[in-house]
DNA sequence: GCATATCGTAACAATACTGGTTACATAAAC
DNA sequence: GTTTATGTAACCAGTATTGTTACGATATGC
């Protein structure tokens, strides 16, 4: 195990809203596309109506809707809306300060740190929802 | 907390290697600049040797030293010495394949999740120790 | 050969995160 | 007011990480 799977169920959870667009989607029928408890996916969609990337209703007819169009949606929205700022461990990092390289190296992890993560960032911001979604037709609309 | 401190500190690690160049350092000595338990840096060391980034020895005057001059080490190589191959929560994540979204979403995210960490990891492998080493430096030879 | 320094690694505890589950309050539709 | 559905708290089990103790293995120098 290497992290959490929040951001990729995130992903299934707003490509299937992408799926079913204009309908009213209960989280019953999402956790049965991911598999898993509907309390798991309410927890996550909590966190993307938050972020404004999805709408919800309740009552009778209610349910999760996405708030815009596929196309802007990206993945670094939904990255940013489900994970916590990564810190690649610099809290639990505390070196000895009365040590030269110590005194130093925090600074510098965190300009590589960044650059890093910026970097990979970017690429996440060039992948939208729309993109998913067209990747995930020819199964559903395939002519055999 | 967000993940583990063992990269930070790896490169903590390989820069007081550099730091101290040509010496034999042992795990208490680094363990001290690190402020943390020198079992703690051994093992970190371990992964370190199987990588060949360091070289070292037991018994009396025995220690660690760097494999490699510095600026033939980047941050790359000490990331994938000591971080496992990160899955973004892949191998947690089985959606139900009987749903269309839920059958194609898995390759979906790997491509993306793949195209993420290889941005990432490029922009590791433009840093290397002797970058690290450079920025070490203005402190520790500084004249006042 | 023997004492010493040092690594290598197993074992254990403390802490924290994750995901699944139950439970229940809140709100909307009819 | 009953039903449907969200919102969220609480708890559990599984696992990762770090710190710590312990001890065996190995190399040095006498």
């Amino acid at each position: 195990m290497t992290g959490n799977s929040r951001f990729a169920v995130s992903v299934h959870v707003l490509a299937y809203l992408a799926y079913k667009a204009g309908a009213q989607v209960t989280s019953a029928e999402i956790a049965s596309s991911v598999d898993t408890n509907p309390v798991v996916i309410r927890r996550l969609l909590s966190a993307l109506v938050k972020a404004r990337l999805v709408v919800g209703h309740k009552g009778v007819g209610g349910g999760f809707g996405l708030a815009s169009a596929p196309a802007n949606i990206t993945l670094l929205d939904i990255y940013r809306a489900v994970e916590p700022q990564p810190d690649h461990g610099l809290d639990r990092f505390t070196p000895n300060h009365k040590c030269p390289v110590g005194a130093r190296i925090e600074t510098i992890l965190r300009t590589a740190f960044f650059k890093a993560q910026t970097s990979m960032e970017a690429e996440l911001a060039r992948i939208s929802l729309e993109d998913v979604h067209q990747q995930l037709k020819p199964v559903c609309t395939g002519k055999h």
